[in-house]
DNA sequence: CAGCCACAGTAACATTTGTCACACGGGCAA
DNA sequence: TTGCCCGTGTGACAAATGTTACTGTGGCTG
């Protein structure tokens, strides 16, 4: 068994026999380098990425260049919008960005609907994702609807906290407040309130979570 | 051939005949009242609605009982979320409030696995179902995330011209702000300087799209 | 070392949005 | 008709957020 074979069946625990085969007969692996722009809003689909590691961004592009997060992917996981183009032309609605150097295994739209007919663990791993990435996309909806910009960057913080499993975030305020689509000076602000609540420390290019 | 499979032939025209069989072998029709809400944040989803008549609204609920409008569901449509959420006990995460007295066919989730391996239309229909509302979604996050109230209320408008196919809006400003997850005295506001723009004729309980 | 740059803090102000208070008028019911 | 309720319009103010401008500081590099 090739080291590849090896890396794809632990990431992706869940997949059969066979579809790793099929997967290995007919994909091929790529690395992205960190700050590279995988896929951009208005481009043709052509492709789903299945992550094996490094950490990729999603986020919705404003007209003017804005970015807002939409959720992070993760070794083990895919791009659920780039799952679901069936082979129709479809072109993409998101942005997606290297945050971690990337390994993936780049795998052809076409393939991907006979697959969702034949391999019961690939259709599972199709839904599965589509119904996660929606609950997220979801709670997101509530964020900015609901939430004001302080509770929306706590949220921010544990997320990102989660994420990485530690409590030191090692983002600048300018980083964050493109990300929440607002500005340094709000991101300062808020963050210093934090502080003074005692549930941050502050210090150049980190943040500490104390909660 | 009854009025029913009729109904559910013109409603759905994509549906094999066999699938037309099936469904209704296997499911109950069921109509609503204006006003009712079939199915709310938290509840089990034990079984998806196929609408044949009248409108259903999708909304998110925040804490304190605001609504967020995510968009309307029309006769030929169902709802994305119930569609996807395999055999396991899966709670909603929306709220579906009847608009227009509703007519519908309610599908056990059971069968809706099955059908996804041997009903290709059922297959079609329910991946092109997640793909629209996904992306109705991410225009949803769009809109909050980068526009003012302002744009906001404009796009609003228009969809909901789009919706019921005509320039007069029956709804009062304390709705329409409801929808919006702001106030009525805002939503006043903003329409007194569209009609300043020219854009609308405003009256009692409507609003005269010029645009 | 000197100069530069990225990051952070903060004051002052503008704008947008939310809130409160109140007035007006149409239509409906007692 | 009278009174009331609902929908609307509007002014005044509060709060949150965005913007501009300036300061300081640490670290890197020439």
């Amino acid at each position: 068994m090739s080291e590849e074979t090896i890396v794809l069946k632990n990431t992706f625990p869940n997949f059969s026999n066979e579809l790793i085969q099929e997967i290995e007969a007919n994909s091929s692996f790529q690395s992205f380098k960190a700050g590279e722009v995988i896929m951009r809003t208005g481009q043709y689909i052509k492709s789903t990425i299945l992550l094996l590691k490094g950490q990729l961004k999603i986020y919705r592009e404003g007209e003017d260049g804005e970015e807002f997060l939409m959720y992070y992917l993760q070794p083990g996981q895919a791009c659920a919008i780039s799952l679901i183009c069936s082979t129709k032309n479809q072109t993409s609605q998101i942005t997606a960005k290297v945050v971690e150097d990337v390994e993936a295994v780049s795998i052809p739209i076409a393939l991907m609907d006979k697959w969702m007919m034949n391999h019961r663990s690939w259709y599972e791993f199709v839904i599965y994702t589509y119904r996660t990435r929606f609950e997220e996309v979801l709670e997101v909806i509530d964020n900015i609807a609901f939430r004001a910009m302080d509770e929306r960057l706590e949220f921010y913080l544990k997320r990102h906290a989660k994420a990485c499993d530690c409590k030191e975030i090692n983002l600048s305020h300018q980083e964050i407040a493109l990300e929440l689509n607002t500005s340094r000076e709000v991101v300062s602000r808020l963050l210093k309130k934090m502080e003074q609540r005692g549930l941050v420390n502050l210090h150049r290019n980190q943040i500490e979570l104390l909660m």
